[in-house]
RNA sequence: GGUCCGGUAGCUCAGCUGGAUAGAGCAUCAGCCUUCUAAGCUGAGGGUCAUUGGUUCGAAUCCAAUCCGGAUCACCA
């Protein structure tokens, strides 16, 4: 039990002793105590007055006398000012956590609690290789389901490849068009570069016949355009003219630009190229054996490629969905909601579902011609994720910019009636963006993942070799100290933000190895490691019962490391344990400048501290693997 | 236009289930390596917590309105 959770318990119980009135931890709230007064923890008492009918020094007088009084082993004393109780924490609780704990690894992880979760992530499309704002997806996934499992869920792994539709297609024909046979092997090329390079040819080569399209239209000639996509531009071309003649404001121009996008979105649509890509998509599902086969070599290349990354990374998956299988799933869930009236046919043969009175609006779930949508099939995912695993909830880790589409899948999950729909949860964070703004791989501004590990571990190999401290390291050592700070840094950067907040990632400038980093951690890791190699650990030694201040900072924080996992679980919150971290790191730096643990003012008082470096190192150790962050015994 | 998210120090971010004088890192300035690893430590300066109003003993935190930035509202995925 958590000693703030012990406080409370304390307070509701005196407080029914004392006044025979029942209160719960709702009721008051307990702070730690700021710095500048002396107490570990303090009672907020203003909360209290009105229903215990006291003034705020009679009611901290006796509610601290009380529970000085029943509590010994808890408080050693208290003191009062303005509406604060403040309370000091007993020595002998602290020297009991330490003899209790000094040597659990497990420290602040919980045993299994018999529920089940699955917690989906990365799922990448196979047309190209993972980016930056991929690698955030995948350390906070990865992350998160590491958290859950420290706090006693069985956790499942699991990734949605997106390996069929449009845009694969687009990369098997330029590869036809251009590719002269070429592989990963003839080039040298990491297969999901080489597949990426090809849907790169490939936009410029569709950008190119766009802006041919559009020229023939400014010299009258439309004959390119089927009569829908003529229609549609002209809609589009009244629509920006009839813009043009209001006011020039700063939104107008917006709109115009959009309409801009809009209309050459129209025309990407009637260009030779796509009309191609369609064609091969038909021929896809047609299961047209050439096709298949192309398919199936280029996929094969993209996942040996993204294995590389997922290694690289340290990303791993329980159970990894195929699109190309998952595709057709949901459409008997949507018969079945169709039959009881969930859904509704209209006159073309469309199925819809009306969510205006959620404050959304109607979607479609069947095209006219029976095929599906995207939330079809992931209507159709998540019955097939819950019949496999039996799952208690289900996590999806997407980015922000699909927060409407997965409130309207559990919404429609909900409105089927399905069992597990409420344990749906999408775990939403913000999108990774360049100065420039957002990352486009249309538009070749996007931060290749493998580049950017390589760039870190490049600056570690830098940042190393000026401190010249492990010199006598053998090459295969430094490559894996090299691995272990420049990934720990990337991965730090993007985990101790809040997810939801968009980060912003600045290409021009190396992420800091100094200051609020992994880094600085691991440095505090290796140096209480470097201490323990050379200082001898002696149990049943009586220890000294009184701490200096740093000392019991340091162990006051080390108390909090359980309630901060579970916190972090409960928030589905990565960075609560990197600020967590960084702060116990930060304390111990204080600590070891200030006292010398091998030079100690006796042999009890180094036990002691050796005892408090055990457990920073251990607790550094343990939160710092569950943001997937190595530590080095030197560096 | 509807919905959602954000706006805190020059920059990047904590704090947001209301509590004491709003905290870190970077950057700037001043100190500290013959002593366990200086990727460090100590200190200084730096704030109308977007704005306005409300609720309250007490508001960065809750409510309302406004301003700014972003996302989204596809028979794309």
């Amino acid at each position: 039990m958590y000693l703030l959770h012990n406080i409370q318990s304390s307070v509701i119980e005196s407080l029914s002793e004392l006044y025979g009135q029942e209160f719960t931890e709702k009721d008051f709230q307990i702070n730690q105590t700021k710095p500048e007064f002396e107490g570990d923890y303090t009672v907020v008492l203003f909360s209290l007055l009105k229903k215990t009918g006291r003034a705020p020094q009679a009611l901290g007088e006796e509610l601290g006398n009380h529970i000085l009084e029943t509590k010994p082993d808890l408080f050693s004393k208290y003191n009062i000012i303005k509406g604060f109780l403040n309370f000091s924490v007993a020595d002998s609780y602290w020297m009991n956590l330490i003899n209790d704990h000094y040597e659990d690894e497990r420290f602040g992880k919980q045993s299994l609690n018999g529920k089940k979760v699955m917690v989906e992530y990365s799922s990448p499309n196979t047309n190209k290789p993972l980016h930056l704002g991929h690698l955030r997806n995948n350390f906070l996934g990865w992350s998160v389901a590491e958290i859950l499992k420290a706090n006693g869920f069985t956790v499942f792994k699991s990734s949605i490849v997106n390996d069929r539709g449009m845009h694969i297609c687009k990369s098997m024909i330029a590869w036809e068009k251009w590719g002269n046979g070429e592989t990963p092997e003839s080039s040298g090329k990491k297969g999901d570069h080489l597949v990426g390079d090809f849907y790169v040819m490939f936009e410029n080569e569709l950008r190119k016949q766009a802006i041919e399209l559009k020229q023939k239209e400014d010299a009258d000639d439309v004959s390119h355009y089927d009569e829908v996509q003529q229609q549609k531009l002209i809609e589009l071309q009244q629509r920006r003219n009839k813009l043009l003649e209001e006011p020039q404001t700063k939104a107008t121009a917006e709109k115009i630009a959009k309409l801009d996008d809009d209309m050459m979105e129209t025309r990407r649509g009637a260009t030779a190229i796509m009309g191609e890509v369609k064609q091969m998509l038909l021929d896809w599902e047609a299961g047209k054996p050439e096709v298949i086969d192309l398919w199936k070599m280029m996929n094969s290349w993209v996942y040996e490629g993204m294995d590389v990354t997922y290694k690289l990374i340290g990303s791993d998956f329980d159970r990894t969905y195929y699109e190309s299988n998952t595709y057709l799933l949901g459409k008997d869930i949507i018969q079945d909601g169709l039959d009881r009236g969930v859904f509704y046919r209209k006159p073309d043969n469309s199925v819809w579902i009306d969510l205006t009175s959620d404050g959304l609006d109607e979607k479609l779930v069947l095209r006219k011609d029976g095929t599906s949508v995207y939330i079809t099939q992931d209507i159709g995912l998540a019955k097939q994720k819950y019949d496999e695993y039996k799952i208690d909830q289900s996590i999806y880790v997407i980015g922000n910019e699909q927060n409407y589409h997965m409130k309207v899948l559990k919404l429609i999950c909900q409105k089927l009636g399905l069992s597990y729909a409420d344990n749906i949860h999408h775990l939403s964070y913000g999108m990774v963006e360049l100065p420039t703004g957002k990352m486009k791989s249309r538009e070749g501004t996007v931060v290749d993942a493998d580049d950017v590990v390589a760039e870190m571990e490049k600056e570690a190999q830098i940042k190393t070799e000026e401190l010249g401290k492990v010199k006598d390291f053998t090459p295969e050592e430094l490559a894996g100290l090299y691995h272990i700070i420049g990934l720990g840094a990337l991965k730090f950067f993007l985990l101790r933000v809040d997810p939801k907040n968009t980060i912003e990632f600045d290409p021009s400038k190396t992420i800091d190895f100094v200051g609020f980093t992994a880094p600085f951690i691991q440095f505090n890791y290796a140096r209480i490691k470097s201490i323990l190699r050379k200082n001898e650990l002696q149990k049943n030694i009586h220890l000294p019962l009184d701490f200096l201040p740093l000392e019991k900072e340091l162990i006051s924080s080390i108390e909090k490391y359980p309630a901060i996992i579970k916190q972090a679980s409960e928030e589905l919150n990565p960075s609560a344990i990197a600020i967590y971290i960084y702060n116990i790191a930060k304390t111990f730096s204080s600590f070891y400048t200030e006292h010398s643990i091998a030079n100690a003012e006796s042999e009890e008082k180094k036990q002691l501290r050796l005892r408090l470096a055990i457990m920073t190192a251990n607790v550094i150790k343990s939160g710092m693997g569950l943001l997937g962050i190595d530590v080095p015994e030197r560096m």
